[in-house]
This record gives structure tokens, C-alpha cells and sequence, in this order.
DNA sequence: ATGGCGAATGCAATTCGA
């Protein structure tokens, strides 16, 4: 079984590039995050014509999250509240960064976590915020019995120096700061580890290049998309690669697909 | 230190992302 996770920046415009790679990639899951578009206007039926069924959270021009499979989902949990309740998780839940379901036995969650703007500002403090709610989520997932589980998507946090091409002033700079992977670190605590890690560990492998300065040409790129692994599914991995091509096609992502695959 | 680029909204210029 292969699960991928790719931020396409908006769906709507990455549509070609999400059928050109889904042609050359048959991967059993995708997440995505930055869909950008409210649900009626997902574009389904083109996806659904390549086997793909869709299930999606999304919003007006911002955020969103979908996970594509070759067969249903047989549990779907779309945000924080189904597990939390109302009060703090519904007022989260206003911004569509949270999608889960289970995949032939496999849970999978699919995360966008918020970028954070700035440190100490309003949005970097939601970011905080936000991963007390999701260490929350995940451990109400425990309670319920469900230990083993694929946690992945756009964490918006490199957790280590060779995760960025140059971490100078790393200190001070947003997806860097100490506050922040202490903030991911909490969460990885719960049991996870990182798969990507698990088969590689060298410096230089990014997920996500800027658009400006030329980033993807000379490689100064971050490691911020990531795909986390309980034990009993670590034990089931046979590879986990970063797939740099779809971020040199014409008009792309800022960001390209990993790709998890799993003993069947 | 700042802005660079790209997408959405909505039709010009602003907000947001990372």
C-alpha cells in the first residue's frame, strides 16, 4: 500500500499536475492540503474519472484538506470535532485543516497545521494553540483503542537543522523556532515516528522550495511536509521518498509529494 | 532589513502563504 501527502496550493489550479502525477503514481492514499476551494466546487468528477474517490473539507480561499483512494474510506472524521466536541475544537474546526479516515484497516490523518506568519504574533499563536488541540485529538483517538495510525501532511515545522538548507537564524525564524518543534515534539511523543528518518538521514531532502529567490533551482529548500509512523505501522515500512519532479513542471506547488509505501 | 513569487478575490489592489 502506498499513502502519499502533497500541499498542491490550491487544487483548482494544480488540477493537471495532481492527474499527470496520480498517471504516473498509483498510490493507494493522497492527502492533500491547500485545496482552496469550498466543497461544492471540488473537482471531483475529474478525479473520480481517474479511480480516485474523494473525500474533502474545504473553505472559501483558504486551507482545506482531502484524502483521494482507490477504495472508500471506511470511517471518515472531518475536523476535531467528532472526537472532542463542541466549545474549543468547533471554534478550530472553522478552519478546514483536519481530515481522517480509515484506509483498508490503516487510520490515516491528514493534517494542514497553521504556518504561523510570524513569531509572536496572533497567528503564531494559534499555531501553538492548535497543537494543543491535536495532541488532544490523537490521544481521544488512543482512548478509543486506536494505537496504531499514519499521522501526516504540512506540519509547517522543520524539527531538525538538516531539515533546512541554510538554519541560520533558525532561532528566530517561523517553522524553525525552538517553541515550535518543542510544540511537534510533544506530539511525537504520543508515539510517532518520523518515516522519512527512519530510511534516511541525510541532510539536503526537502519538501518545500520558495517560489521566490529561485529556491527550488539552487535547492535551498525546508523538509516541512512529513509522514509519521505509530511502531505497529513502522514495522510495515518499506520506503519513504521524496518525489522532487512535480515541483520542476510548469506553474507548480510550492511544495512536492512524499510517498510512504507499506508492506500489503 | 526588505522584497522577491503565486493564488484567491474579483476586476485593482490587497491578503495570505512559508
Amino acid at each position: 500500500m502506498k499513502i502519499a501527502t502533497w500541499n498542491v496550493n490550491s487544487i483548482r489550479s494544480r488540477l493537471t499536475h495532481l492527474q499527470a502525477w496520480l498517471t504516473d503514481n498509483t498510490v493507494d492514499v493522497l492527502c492533500l492540503q491547500e485545496t482552496k476551494v469550498v466543497d461544492a466546487d471540488f473537482p471531483r468528477q475529474a478525479l473520480e474519472e481517474m479511480g480516485y474517490i474523494c473525500t474533502f473539507s474545504g473553505q472559501k480561499s483558504y486551507n482545506g484538506v482531502a484524502i483521494l483512494t482507490r477504495q472508500p474510506l471506511e470511517n471518515v472524521w472531518i475536523g476535531f470535532t467528532p472526537l472532542l466536541g463542541p466549545g474549543p475544537a468547533a471554534t478550530f474546526d472553522e478552519q478546514k485543516r483536519v481530515i481522517a479516515g480509515i484506509y483498508q484497516g490503516v487510520m490515516v490523518i491528514n493534517l494542514y497545521v497553521p504556518n504561523g506568519s510570524a513569531i509572536g504574533s496572533e497567528k503564531y499563536d494559534y499555531k501553538l494553540a492548535w497543537f494543543g488541540q491535536l495532541k488532544q485529538y490523537l490521544q481521544a483517538f488512543q482512548a478509543q483503542g486506536y494505537s496504531d495510525f499514519c499521522l501526516c501532511g504540512d506540519f509547517n515545522i522543520a524539527l531538525e537543522d538538516r531539515d533546512i538548507y541554510d538554519p541560520k537564524g533558525k532561532e528566530t525564524h517561523i517553522m524553525a523556532s525552538p517553541v515550535e518543534r518543542q510544540a511537534l515534539q510533544g506530539i511525537l511523543d504520543l508515539g510517532l515516528q518520523d518515516v522519512f528518518r527512519h530510511f534516511n538521514s541525510e541532510p539536503g531532502h526537502f519538501s518545500w522550495w520558495d517560489y521566490r529567490t529561485g529556491g527550488f533551482q539552487r535547492n535551498r529548500g525546508w523538509r516541512i511536509d512529513h509522514i509519521y509512523l505509530t511502531p505497529g505501522l513502522l514495522a510495515q515500512a518499506k520506503s519513504c521518498l521524496i518525489d522532487k519532479a512535480p515541483r520542476a513542471w510548469e506553474k507548480p506547488s510550492d511544495h512536492t509529494p512524499v510517498v510512504l509505501e507499506l508492506e500489503d
